[in-house]
Order: C-alpha cells, then structure tokens, then sequence
RNA sequence: GGGCUUGUAGCUCAGGUGGUUAGAGCGCUACACUGAUAAUGUAGAGGUCCCUGGUUCGAGUCCAGGCAGGCCCA
C-alpha cells in the first residue's frame, strides 16, 4: 500500500508528537539550515524571553510569528540560522526574589551579601527554562536551543562594555540627571514601586500661588500690546510648590488651548495690569460683578476686581514670548549657565485647562515633565556652583536651599528636619516666599489648598521631585539619523513604525542608562572621587592591565585575575576593583547598572562576542532581515537595537519588524493568573495539536490585532480545515492504493490533454501559489491561511473532488482517470507546502503520506519530492501558463449556476436523483453563452439534467428589469441624478427594449431631454412566464420541471442504486467487492431496471440483478411510495 | 492627560480609489443528501455598520468632534 490509510479519524495532538519525534529522530531542524549552506542569508533575531515565569498562550501567538517567516524563507532556499536566546538581567527577577526571600532592597549587603543575592538571581532567572524549552519544541517553533546567548554569561557582558566603550568614545555616554522622586529625609531616591506602596499619597494643605510674570515688550510680543498702551501685561501661572518658583526658567502653554488677555488690577498692590490665562479658567479667578464694574472707581482693596476681555489667542500665539526673571539678580539671586536661553514660553503636551490658569510654570531641577519639555526646547535649568565648583539645584540633597538664593538660603523646603513650626510668627518658606511676591506685586492670588501629594513610605516626610545622577547615552545627538532610518524600516503594521515607534522618536530624549541595583550589567566606568578623571574599561583584558597599573601604584594589593581565574562581571566582584589614574588618584567603579534593555539591544552583537571576536559572523548577520516581538516592546526592544544599530554602525538593526497584539481571553478581557482566565498553552497544544492551534491564531485575526483567544475557534478550524484536508487526502489514498496508483514526476498526463475540471483547479493552485507567496513575502500571514484555506475547502474538496468522485470509483486506470489522480496529488503536495509554515506539523504528516512511496524515485531523480521532509523542499513557483482566467471566469459561472439550480430543485422539491430535462439560461453576449457552453458537461453531471439550453433576446418571453448604474450617472448628473434615477426605474419593456438595440435611449424630465446610453443602466432577467426562475446578480437560470416516462424511471434506477449502495455499505462490502442482488417484484422497479439495467449493475457493481416473487432472507429497502424486499450476496469470482 | 489602535449579524472576521439590496464562516431553525459522512447542499431568521455633526446627488467608506475597549507613555 503506498498511501498510509486511516480508518479512524486522526488525532491532531499525535501528530503533533510523531511527527516531533522523528523531527528530532532525524535532525531535520539543523538539516533545513545545513542544507541551505552556501545560499544567501535571511537573518532572524530572536527577542531574548526571560525564563523566570512560565510560558502562556500570548507567547505560543508571538513565536508562531516568528516560526513562520523563517520557515517561509527557508522554503525559498535561503539559509536561515536561529540563535535562541535568553534575558536574565533586571528588576522584576530581582523583585521576584526578593520576595521569596522577605527582604526588600535595603537588606541587600545587609541581611544577605551581594554575592548570595546575585547567585539567588542567577538561579531563578532559569528556573523555568526547562518548561520553556517543552513549549518551543510541543509549538514547533524551529530555534536553536541548544547554543543559546545568555545576557549573564561573562562573554556577553564583556561585548556590552566593549560596545557602552565604542559610544563612550564617541561621546555618546555622559553623566547628567534626571528627575526622580527623592526623599531628602531619606536621602535616597524612590522607584515607582515604592511610589506605589498604599499610603504613600496623602491630603495635604499647602500655600500656592498664582504668580505673575511681566511679558518683555519686543518683536515676540508685540501682537500683545496694544499700539499705545503702556500698562504692564503678565502671564499667569499657578503652583502647588511656591518654593520652586525661583527655580523657573520657563513657562509652558497648550498649542491648542484659547487664551484671553484680560484688563485688571493686582489684588494686592491695586495697580492696573493685564494678564494672560486660559479663556476656560476666567470664572475662577474673575466674577460676573467685576466684568461690569467700573475702572475708574477701583480703589486698592476693594473686594470685586473690575476686568474686561481684551483680546483671545491660541497657545501657539503665545511660544518665543519672552518674561522677566521673578527673583532676579538685583534682589540677590544666583546667575546661571545659558540664563540668556530661558524665561520663554514653550508647548507643553502635558498642559490642561483642568486647575490654574492654564499655563504651567517649569522648573527643570524639579519636575519630570519640566525637564523633559525644558531639554526639547532648549530652556536651561537652574543651576548654581556649590563650594567645590560643582553645578547643583538651588536645593541641597538634605532639602534646603542652598546658600546663594538670597533672603532665602539656608530655609527648609519642607520640615526635613523636624524643626519646631509651632510659632506664631514662623512661616514656612512657602509662605515667605508667597508674601515677598504679594510685596513685589508678582503675586496675583495666595490661597492655602487641599491636594493630594506623595510622601516617603520609610520617613512619612513629602517627596521631592529631584535631578539625580544617571548616566546617559546621547541618543538625541543621533535623532535625525534615527528617524530617517526608521523611514526605511518596513513596519507590520505601518502604523507602529510611524505613529508610536515614530512619534516617540520625534519626542526623543537621551537615554537613561542607569539603573541603581544589583543584577544586571553593571556601568564599566571607573572615576576619580572628584570625577575629574575616569576610563571605560572595553575588554576583560583592558581591565587586567589596569588592574596590574593599579597594583604597581599601590592602589590595589593584587590582581585577582592574574592567574587566568574565571572573570564575573557582576557585583560585588566589579565592585572590589580599584584602578589608578593618569595623575595617580584611585579610580572607584561609577556604582550603577545599566538598564537591562541596553542588554537585549546589544543581543546582534553580543550574541556573537562582537566586537571582540566573530567580526566576519557579525557582519554576515547584520542587520537582521526580520524581528517580531509584541507591540508593548515598541520602546523597549524595537527601539534599544534601532539605537544602537544607529549610533554604533549607522545602520538599521531590522529591515522588516511585525509588531503583534495582546492575546485576550474570549471576553476581550486580559489573561491574568489572578482572573483565572490564562489559558494554558501545554493543555491546549496536546488537546488540539499545535497545527490547528497556529492556525487559529493566525488565521483568525491578523497578528497586529488583538486576538481573542477561544478554543470553539480552533475546533472550528480542525473540523472545517484540517479536517477536510484530511478527507480529500484519505479519498485520494482510498482509490490510488485499490488502482495501485503511484504519482511520479516524470511521465504524467500533459496539461493540454487534461479536463476542464482538472485544469480549472490547477489554474486556480497556480493563482493560490502566486497569491499565498504574496502574502508571506508581504508579512501577512493572516491573508495567506486564508488563501489557503479557501482554496481546500470550498475549490478543491468542495467542487474538485465532489465532482471528480465518479472518475475515481469507475473501471481500470484510463488517462482520465490517471489525471484526475495526478491533479490531485499536485494540489495536495503543493498545499502541504504553502501551508508548511503555518501548520509545520501536519504539513510534514501530508507530505510524507503523499511523498514516501515515491521518495527512492524522487531521490535518484532528483526530483522536488527528494527531501524526506517538507521543511526541506523548496516551494514550487507559480507556473503562469497554467493560470486560465477566463477559464476560472466560466468554472465560476457553473458553481452559481449549479447553486442557483439546487435552489430551484428545493423550491420543486425535486431531488437531485431525479434526472430533469433541462435548465434554460438566459444570455446576452456570446461570450457568456460560449463560457457556459464549455462547462455544460459539468453543470449537467452535477445538477442531474439533460441539457443546458441558451434563451437569447430574440425569443422575446424574457421579462427584464432595469437598475439605474448611479456610479456613472452621477458622475455625470450630479445633483440630477436623484430624478433620473427615479425614471429610470420607471422604464418599460419597450424602452429597454429600444436601449438595448439602439444603444440610447431619449427620455423627458420635467421638460428636459436626457439621452441614456446602454452603460447608463443594468439589465437583468426578471423572470420567464411559465418558468421557475431564479437569478444570482446579473445570471438567471430557469428550470423545467417536467417529467417524462423515461425520467421518472431514471429517476427510480437512480434511487434502486442509492438503495443498494446503502445496503451493501451496511453489509460491510469493500468498495470493489462484486455482489449478485435478487430483489421483490415491483412495476415500477422492473421498468426502471427494464430501462437502466446496465447502468444500474455498473454503478453497485453487480454481476446480476434479478427478480423473485419470493425473498427470504431479505432487507426490505423502502422507497417513497413501497417497499421491496431485496437479498445481495457476494459473488465469489 | 498624550500617542497609537480597535469598534460591521449572537460569536469570529471580510468589506481597493464613496454608488443606493453590506458579505463569509461558526452558531441557530427547517428541509434535503448519504461509497469523502463527526462531511455536504439549499433555504430562513438575524444589522441604528459605536454616537453626533459635516462634505456630497449619494457615506460602512472621506472630514471634525465625541463614546467605549486595548496597548504604550505621563
């Protein structure tokens, strides 16, 4: 037997773990990369997953992603190696065992030693690698796990400090800051987990300030003054935090927020001003009184401010505007580096109507935001020189200010210090601020309010936001590069490259490197204590040697490494490391960690030991030809490679990166371990087979969308999909195995001698191949499942097949049916690998069923079947002169035909086993009447007729009816289109009758004159008096009825067959036993066998057919009005 | 709050450049078929195309503004 037959229906999950067995059994996974040596390239990056949690259905989605276009390109012959990969550095294994540990980051070096906690690290990051390996293989994703780069190993961190070397030499690495939340009391900063903890944000009253701040008269702002009027104009800005006001360097409006200038006077002084504020925020600080009120009788004091609306402008109206300094030099306040670039107004996004006044003071030393708009623009922060020279806030790191600020040095910002504040003369320094201002006249309104404000969850003392230390790669430096680069970059869905991942870069800003814990890659920076001097150590070689100077100055007593041991990079040891500068100071490891994602980034280089070793390796795998990782990697691994790849080889990282959505549960709500809604990707693999479970994920939505994931929607595509599949191929091994058929490359049937039918499905394999490729080399995987799954059940298995059955039951192995098998046995193969990257499994289980008899021929004629797997082969190419549009076009008019006539049947209740005369089918060009013509013969076995006969116009009992063409009339009427279209509908027989042989047709509209061209309408067939009709668009297809003698006795002969071939499936006969049958005496029956006795004995296979009076031992077989008793035994040949 | 994204039948999804009767599969109902049979065919029920406004002779489609879900930021 050369076709495997299954009598049971399969069971996807084995086939699953068969064909993964032998997988392994036989190395085909380094095979479809060895076979490939010598082949261009196609470079895949995979996305390092961390193994310190167990893998879930989301990922099962991401890397099915993955398998499919390396899979893919593997099929067209390039070679395709996959290094796997693992991510082990960062905060959340870190968090992971601290709890499991009940210590928080404090105890670190403390309760545990870094050494121990960073071993507890190492283990963890592991623990469920074993589970993850399970799942690559289970899924079929194709990845080389067993020479994996792990972000720990000391190799890879040394090529992160050869590479953090290569920026930092070109200038790209700098100690800066950025704002954090601080807490003085603690003198320590605080992560936004700690942030998080409950109680940390409380209800306090604090004193804020809606100060004023004098706009400078020039070019800027002169569309703000009126021509002639000198009285002084403010903008007005509100704070929560009066102590940062004589930090502010810039002031902040939305691009898009209407603006008033409103006349008034100062509340506190009671001199005329004009202020500046958002039109939505007036009624908070104006009453309806004072817009009534009198200027001229405003005396200081009085309680209603008289105002009036001078003009309105936009937020945009507002930016270069220049203001004075609120505490300037002259009162004794510090200059500053830059002081020319700030006190102007900027776009800020983050800027609301909401409180205020709806334009928000910046102060860069102390708020995120303010930093961030202040860097995009160009506005310099305020910074003063302490005693050693060094640049620091007007605030120390105890929370005071600092000596310079005036009247004010020295004060507390908050009470840090847990001073006494019981006085009833003491004011806090927001308040001696507040009444400075109210004395300046820069005050415009002072009022305590209630807000919400976080505290430090160890002191309880209120948070600062503060510039701390970080060390920073310049990626703005490279901006330009960045974006212009992403333009190249071809981005599944587009929108991600140009939206999120574009916008992003547009609103960059340098990259903050460190991260203040203990696992991961720590900073190679070593510096003197006052920073004068340092080195970036890029090798653990470089670092021997200075180690060596470093214990020739004294500095350190030895050198740990000198005896070849194994180097870790990791802390503590990097940490005992002291080296020697030029001048002879010790140099002490700058204490950060960089952040993890700088690892991932790293990974096209790392991987390799790049640059330090593999330099020819490195070059041929970069950069890659394609990435995917989930949509929320956007900013993380999308953007950590671009910049890398940016600023160190000006190059792209990826040329082709997708981007894939959330896998939700089948309500559309997150799967979490909590809800209980996870699914379990180990479960439903070996319940439903990884095939059907890729397949559904792809082919359900499109991987850039959301899937919601359901386990109906896989059964749903085993049943419709595989197992139709699995249907038309048990078919065609069924017969091929009882003909003793054996397809061979050489020696087929040649296309031009094959049937309508068989050239159809072959036309439509080549437009599947063409189209399917498309898709895939389009990154739309999603199109291609689809391609493919319409093509195997609704063309091949579904009309193919159907249709052909007959040719596969009959007689001896003729050419026709020699075709049919062959046409059959293209279509599966080549489905098997169009399909292979999606469903890799059950692609290889239909190939091998289709290919393993053949495969010594196909080896020693090298033929495409030679592989022992699909995986191996190479897809085949569309042949384009077996594509037969018009030949496809009349295929198609036959299925609505046939559709059209089944339904006429069921209107009749005629069954399809009784034979009718024939079907008329209206036709207005030859062409159409040509198509159907040739496909007669199809239509006439599928609907059980006689004939297909042609009406045209000429017979003259057509009813027609017309439908306006609106996408041509109002093109060319316009707004007239409604009346023409109306009359149009109004048409009678005469005058489509005159369109249709004159080609135009003259009608009057409320008196003027149109003149109908035939394009200017539809017609189509209504109806056919006398006739049962049924029409499908612009076909129309009657059906006649009637029943002769010789009809209806074929139509019992039909039905005696059915009756039999029941029985004899019943009696458990094989399809090519021989049987005699003896049935009951019946009139009817005897006619019919009296007429269609041969074809009746063909058909069950019958070496006799007789009558008896009596049966015993019979069945009785019903038909609709008697029934017979009949005896079938087997003939023994 | 910002950026991106999604919203079409009970469910999952299609619906180039605007064209009046919006489709498919599943599910449901009925009938038929029965040598591919846990398949198949035909018919039926099922829609405010998220909402509001605008452009247009005409909007599921284009524009503006909302609403709801999702992701990433703040």
């Amino acid at each position: 037997m050369s076709y495997p037959e299954y009598k049971q229906p399969l069971n996807y999950g084995q086939v699953g773990t068969d064909i993964l067995a032998w997988w392994k059994q036989n190395s085909i996974f380094e095979k479809s990369v060895s076979s490939r040596e010598g082949q261009p390239t196609f470079v895949f990056y995979e996305g390092p997953p961390s193994a310190n949690g167990a893998p879930g259905i989301h990922h099962v989605m991401a890397r099915t992603v993955k398998d499919i276009f390396c899979r893919y390109q593997t099929l067209l012959g390039k070679q395709v190696p996959r290094k796997g990969g693992w991510d082990t550095h960062g905060l959340p294994i870190e968090l992971q065992v601290e709890k499991e540990l009940g210590i928080t980051k404090e105890d670190i070096g403390k309760k545990i030693s870094i050494e121990e906690y960073n071993q507890r690290c190492r283990e963890t990051v592991m623990r469920f690698k074993a589970q993850w390996d399970d799942l690559t293989e289970k899924m079929g994703y194709w990845v080389d796990l067993d020479d994996p780069y792990i972000t720990f190993e000391p190799e890879y961190i040394e090529s992160c400090w050869a590479l953090l070397k290569k920026l930092y030499d070109k200038g790209f690495l700098y100690k800066g800051y950025t704002i954090q939340p601080y807490s003085p009391a603690a003198g320590t900063g605080l992560s936004s987990h700690e942030l998080n903890q409950p109680g940390t944000y409380r209800d306090v009253m604090d004193t804020t300030v809606v100060a004023q701040f004098k706009v400078v008269r020039d070019a800027a702002s002169e569309k703000l003054f009126a021509a002639d009027d000198a009285a002084p104009l403010h903008i007005l800005a509100w704070t929560t935090t009066p102590w940062t006001l004589p930090a502010n360097t810039g002031l902040a409006v939305g691009k898009n927020i209407p603006y008033v200038l409103v006349r008034t006077f100062n509340p506190y002084t009671g001199t005329p001003v004009r202020v500046v504020l958002a039109e939505a925020l007036v009624g908070k600080y104006f009453t309806e009184k004072g817009k009534e009120a009198s200027f001229e009788d405003f005396k200081s004091g009085d309680k209603v401010l008289p105002w009036r609306i001078e003009n309105t402008f936009k937020g945009a109206d507002l930016v270069g505007i220049k203001y004075e300094r609120l505490f300037g030099h002259a009162t004794g306040f510090p200059a500053f580096e830059n002081e020319e670039n700030a006190f102007r107004v900027i776009v800020g996004d983050f800027v609301t109507t909401e409180d205020g006044t709806g334009i928000v003071h910046i102060s860069p030393t102390f708020g995120a935001d303010d930093f961030r708009v202040a860097q995009q623009n160009g506005i310099p922060a305020l910074m003063v020189a302490d005693d050693e020279g060094k640049l620091s806030p007007i605030v120390d790191r105890t929370g005071r200010y600092v000596a310079q600020m005036g009247e004010f040095g020295g004060r507390w910002v908050k009470n840090y210090d847990g001073h006494d504040q019981s006085g009833a003369d003491y004011k806090t320094l927001d308040e001696s601020i507040a009444i400075r201002m109210k004395g300046d006249g820069t005050a415009f309104k002072v009022e305590k309010y209630e807000h919400t404000y976080p505290h430090c969850w160890r002191t309880d003392k209120p948070v600062l936001y503060y510039p701390l230390d970080s060390w920073f790669i310049k990626t703005t430096a490279v901006k330009d590069r960045l974006i212009e680069l992403n333009k190249t970059i071809n981005w599944q869905p587009a929108s991600t490259g140009t939206g999120r991942f574009g916008n992003w870069l547009e609103n960059l800003v340098d990259w903050n490197l460190s991260r203040s814990r203990y696992w991961g890659t720590p900073l190679p920076i070593w510096r003197t204590q006052d920073g004068t001097e340092e080195i970036c150590i890029g090798s653990i070689e470089q670092m021997k040697q200075e180690i060596d100077k470093a214990v020739t100055a004294e500095i350190m007593t030895h050198n740990p490494y000198a005896n070849g041991e194994k180097v870790d990079l990791h802390r503590p040891y990097v940490d005992d490391i002291f080296l020697v500068s030029p001048s002879g100071q010790p140099m002490y490891r700058e204490p950060d960690l960089i952040d993890v994602w700088f690892d991932s980034g790293a990974m096209p280089y790392a991987q390799w030991h790049y640059p330090l070793e593999n330099g020819e390796k490195f070059q041929k795998n970069f950069p890659a030809d394609f990435i995917a990782e989930g949509v929320d990697q956007t900013r993380g691994w999308f953007f950590t490679l671009h910049a890398l790849a940016v600023m160190l080889e000006d190059s792209v990282a990826y040329k082709n990166v997708m981007a894939n959505g959330l896998v939700l549960d089948k309500n559309g709500n997150k799967m979490s371990k909590r809800l209980g809604n996870a699914v379990d990707p180990f479960a439903t693999i070996s319940q439903y087979g990884p095939d059907a479970t890729r397949w559904y994920m792809i082919a359900n939505a499109q991987p850039w969308d959301n899937l919601k994931f359901d386990v109906a929607g896989i059964t749903e595509v085993q049943r419709r999909f595989f197992g139709t599949l699995f249907n038309t191929y048990s078919f065609y091994a069924l017969y091929a195995n009882l003909d003793g058929f054996q397809a061979t490359e050489t020696a087929r049937v040649p296309h031009h001698e094959l049937s309508e039918l068989d050239r159809w499905i072959l036309s439509k394999l080549q437009s599947l191949i063409k189209e399917v490729r498309g898709h895939y080399d389009a990154y739309d995987p999603t199109k291609a499942a689809r391609a493919i799954q319409d093509f195997v059940t609704d063309q091949l298995s579904n009309w193919h097949v159907r249709l052909s059955r007959r040719r596969f039951w009959k007689g001896d192995l003729t050419p026709d049916k020699r075709a049919a098998y062959e046409t059959l046995q293209e279509c599966l193969t080549t489905v098997a690998q169009l399909m292979a990257p999606i469903a890799p499994f059950f692609a290889e289980w239909l190939y091998q069923n289709m290919t393993d008899g053949l495969r010594a021929a196909g080896v020693a004629e090298s033929s495409p079947f030679a592989p022992e797997s699909v995986h191996l082969t190479l897809l085949v190419q569309a042949d384009e002169t077996r594509i037969d549009p018009a030949l496809e076009e009349r295929m198609e008019l036959a299925q609505r035909i046939s559709s059209l006539t089944h339904s006429l049947r069921k209107k009749s209740v005629l069954k399809v086993r009784q034979p009718l005369q024939r079907i008329l089918v209206p036709v207005f060009n030859d062409n159409t009447r040509a198509q159907v013509g040739k496909v007669e013969d199809l239509i006439c076995a599928e609907l059980n007729i006689k004939h297909v006969e042609f009406l045209d116009d000429t017979s003259g009992v057509l009813v027609k009816s017309v439908k306006p063409n609106f996408k041509r009339l109002g093109q060319q009427y316009g707004p007239k289109l409604k009346v023409v279209g109306a009359r149009i509908q109004q048409m009678t027989a005469e005058e489509i009758s005159t369109i249709e042989k004159t080609g135009q047709l003259t009608v009057d509209i409320e008196g003027e004159t149109y003149t109908l061209a035939p394009d200017d309408v539809e017609i189509r067939t209504q109806d056919l008096p006398g006739w049962l009709v049924a029409t499908d668009g612009a076909l129309t297809v009657a059906l006649d009825v009637t029943l002769t003698d010789e009809l209806r006795q074929e139509g019992v002969a039909r039905e005696l067959v059915n009756r039999l071939q029941n029985l004899r499936k019943d009696s458990g006969l094989e399809v090519q036993d021989k049987i005699r049958v003896t049935l009951g005496q019946q009139p009817e029956l005897q006619a019919a066998v009296q007429a269609f006795g041969d074809y009746i004995r063909e058909e069950v296979q019958a070496l006799s057919l007789d009558f008896a009076p009596e049966i015993s031992d019979g069945t009785v077989l019903e038909f609709d009005d008697y029934s017979v008793p009949a005896r079938l035994e087997v003939a023994t040949a």
